[in-house]
DNA sequence: TAGGCCATCTGGTCCT
DNA sequence: AGGACCAGATGGCCTA
């Protein structure tokens, strides 16, 4: 239907408004006849008013639909980022606010943790960490950490240990592991230095 | 009940 | 021209 109305817009009813002076040049009907061309003008420009009502509608709804589609997907893109995010499995879900901004977080916690760790190898040896990918998947013991941190702990999991760096602020290289913690666990109560 | 979050609708603008 | 993207408005649901 919108492919047979594609042209359609609000002045295509123009058609039918066509005055008596336009057309002057067609040899005028007498009186009756053309009070009945009135009639038929106006009934032509309602009838083709509501066609153009209908297709705008149409054409709306279509729109709303895409639009619905596009958050929908948009949605999903968000839920997969929350997949890949660690999370307790009884953490409510994050917002999409709180999930952005953890991501942010949580890349940049990682990306330090390479970065340190990466200077650390090769005080070590020529071995860069960060060219070995398998190095991604370790993560620290929270026992050995100075940031007090106890995934089970009654306390820790609605307010874990509060490191006060945040990405916005950088830290000494000993805050790095409390860092990261916070990045993986503590989101939640670090908001404040997220906001 | 107020405030936060969310889904949806809508009209405008940009892009292909 | 049609679709994608965006931001504002609105109403529903939930929680403190």
């Amino acid at each position: 239907m919108d492919s047979a109305y594609s042209d359609i817009d609000s002045n295509s009813c123009d058609f039918f408004s066509h005055t008596d002076e336009e057309d002057a040049r067609v040899p005028r009907p007498t009186s009756p006849e053309r009070g009945q061309q009135q009639r038929k003008r106006r009934r032509g420009r309602a009838r083709c008013e509501a066609v153009v009502q209908v297709v705008k509608k149409n054409r709306r709804l279509k729109a709303n639909d895409r639009e619905r589609n596009r958050m929908h997907n948009l949605n999903d893109a968000l839920d997969e980022l929350r997949g890949v995010l660690p999370a307790f499995p009884d953490e409510t879900k994050l917002t999409k606010i709180e999930t952005l901004r953890f991501a942010h977080n949580y890349i940049w916690a990682l990306s330090e943790t390479i970065r340190i760790a990466d200077l650390q190898a090769g005080r070590r040896n020529d071995t860069p960490l960060l060219r070995n990918p398998s190095c991604l998947r370790e993560t620290p013991s929270p026992a050995s950490d100075p940031c007090t941190w106890s995934p089970s702990g009654s306390s820790s999991a609605s307010s874990p240990a509060y490191c006060a760096s945040s990405p916005g602020s950088p830290a000494a290289p000993e805050d790095y592991s409390c860092l990261q913690k916070e990045a993986l666990f503590g989101f939640r109560s670090f908001m404040p230095g997220i906001y």
